[in-house]
DNA sequence: CTAAATGCTCTAGCGACTGGAGCTTCAAGA
DNA sequence: TCTTGAAGCTCCAGTCGCTAGAGCATTTAG
């Protein structure tokens, strides 16, 4: 059992934040005769659970899920199949919607001889959608 | 002079975030004898701006720069060319970590056989940094 | 003239933390 | 054993960019 300043350096997450966690019910301490947290082994495996997942963009909710999922071995896992294809969609969403963006910013800096404001293309781009490359955003 | 509503409409920004821009002190409004919101052309192309420069995913706090700068057409652009171009690098930076964890999802969707959670390869990547492909997240 | 639509202010909530104030408990050295 | 500094505790507020709702006032169309 350690303290939740150990538990924090042994997984990488703040204090703050581990007992965030705990005050949203994804994780739960013991507590010694001073009322301070103590974490076992399982606890520290919990977190660094948690502290992947989230590294990977799954939202806390999400976790709460795969967590529970986790704790039962003997069910199926198509549910966590859903879960991290849901999240496999949503992270091609975002680099879909991020490839359009980075080509619109590249025009703009690349049309922009940095002048005076007054002839900015940037600013101008900016100012009116219609001077953009592609209509998506 | 338009109410706040058709203002909306016109420039596809909704109406409580209208009045939220005008909180944080990005548009100013008139007002009508009974207190009412009243906006002009220049109001008009002040939010479109605002719109357009959200999609492209600059912060409220880079846009109020961009406005300043926009307001001062003498001046050299140096400063917004600055800004854009750290937005770029935030948009390039964020594509390269998503297409890290794009295929990290992959490789855990691919290797899980949809069987029982006690097998699942998606849990145990999730637990276990070590099986990741790349150590970078 | 009336009813529906639109407007107003103010407050609270989202997600995932982070930081600070003001206190208590613990651990290590003298 | 005492002391002192680090680490812990709870509670509250702030971050960002909105969004929703309550409970009113005003405007507009028929």
């Amino acid at each position: 059992m350690r303290s939740i300043g150990k538990t924090a350096a042994a997984t990488g997450v703040k204090v703050a934040t581990i007992r965030y966690y705990e005050q949203v019910g994804l994780v739960t301490a013991a507590r010694n005769a001073g009322n301070q947290r103590l974490y076992d082994d399982d606890a520290v495996r919990r977190l660094k659970f948690i502290a992947h997942a989230r590294q990977l963009g799954f939202g806390l909710r999400e976790i709460a899920e795969l967590l529970s999922f986790a704790d039962q071995p003997e069910q199926s896992c198509e549910q966590v199949d859903r879960i991290a294809r849901r999240r496999l969609a949503d992270v091609n969403d975002r680099i879909k919607r991020l490839r359009a963006l980075q080509k619109e910013l590249k025009n703009m800096i690349g049309a922009c001889a940095s002048g005076q404001v007054a002839d900015c293309r940037i600013i101008e781009t900016l100012a009116d959608h219609r001077k953009c490359l592609s209509k998506e955003h």
